[in-house]
DNA sequence: TAAGCGTGGAT
DNA sequence: TATCCAAGCTT
């Protein structure tokens, strides 16, 4: 093997590609016919959520809105009830938002060029490369945390990616990505199952791993984590855990709530005012009646 | 730029 | 048990 970095990134390349056709996981949303919006759905339930927790609500979900214009029609509520247990409803509601706008300003159809679809609610600089490359083959850098992961220690020799995104990690990234864009669409689904099979976040398969042999991170004899801490996130007692409970409520029911029965699933006053005035400050909730609340319609 | 935003499974 | 982590986006 060569000392040649272009050379070594050429070497990881091939290596992953073999071992994705070996290893993939047969997800819904990346067998042969799949829509583009039916990819749209699958990234939005996959910010932040686990596979295992998307594949039977992002069924459903299509199963009932198999368009944009289709969704686009419902009530944004109905979204939002749709949207279940997934976590971080505001993404159901520009889920929502984003289908209205393919309608509306991309004739229904979802947009394969990234800017485009970077200026869609709720798509960001991964999801926007993320549709142009797996729905329409295109050659993008797709730089999710997966990828982050395993670019920090094949190529940067160290545990973890930095808490930020920086220019320069995108360049390095974008080193990797093959001249052919159905080979560079290919290595982008690769490397990021690499990450999310093999070279996971706490116990790394490194000795499964295609690129063992080629990694800084292994060479240097796996070094632990020098960086600045990684900060947990908390949850019990936080607005989050509020919100969450409250917005719960309003989904069980077909008809808007009463203030008192809001009162039971969050005792503390100051928090649950706080928060039910977020929630309708987000548009996940609007007050049809004084003294009761309900999804948006 | 860093903090806020849900939920649940794994260790 | 407590902590970490999961295909991020927005402000």
């Amino acid at each position: 093997m060569t000392d040649d970095p272009a050379d070594r990134r050429t070497a990881v390349v091939e290596r992953v590609l073999a071992w994705y056709a070996v290893h993939a996981r047969d997800l819904p949303w990346r067998r042969p016919g799949t829509s583009p919006w039916a990819v749209v759905v699958s990234e939005f339930m996959l910010q932040q959520t686990p596979v295992e927790r998307v594949r039977e609500p992002w069924r459903a979900w299509l199963d009932r809105w198999p368009t944009p214009a289709a969704l686009a029609a419902a009530p944004a509520g109905e979204a939002v009830r749709a949207w279940g247990r997934l976590g971080y409803p505001r993404r159901a509601l520009r889920l929502h938002r984003a289908a209205v706008a393919i309608t509306e300003e991309h004739d229904g159809e979802v947009p394969a060029d990234r800017e485009a679809l970077l200026a869609l609610p709720g798509v960001g600089s991964y999801t926007a490369a993320a549709v142009a490359s797996f729905a329409f083959g295109r050659r993008e850098v797709v730089l999710d945390t997966n990828v982050r992961r395993v670019l920090a220690r094949v190529d940067g020799g160290v545990a973890h990616p930095a808490a930020g995104q920086t220019v320069a990690e995108v360049a390095a990234a974008a080193a990797f990505v093959p001249p052919e864009p159905a080979v560079a669409a290919r290595w982008a689904v690769a490397v990021m199952e690499l990450g999310a099979l093999v070279c996971v976040a706490r116990s790394p398969r490194c000795d499964v791993c295609p690129v063992q042999d080629l990694c800084a991170w292994r060479a240097a004899g796996h070094p632990a984590w020098d960086g600045p801490p990684r900060r947990g996130q908390g949850y019990d007692g936080t607005d989050r855990q509020c919100r969450g409970a409250l917005l719960a409520v309003l989904r069980s029911s077909d008809e808007p709530v009463a203030l008192d029965e809001l009162a039971q699933a969050w005792p503390e006053e100051t928090q649950r005012t706080r928060c039910l005035a977020s929630l309708v400050a987000d548009g996940l909730v609007v007050a049809p009646a004084p003294g009761t609340v309900a999804l948006p319609g």
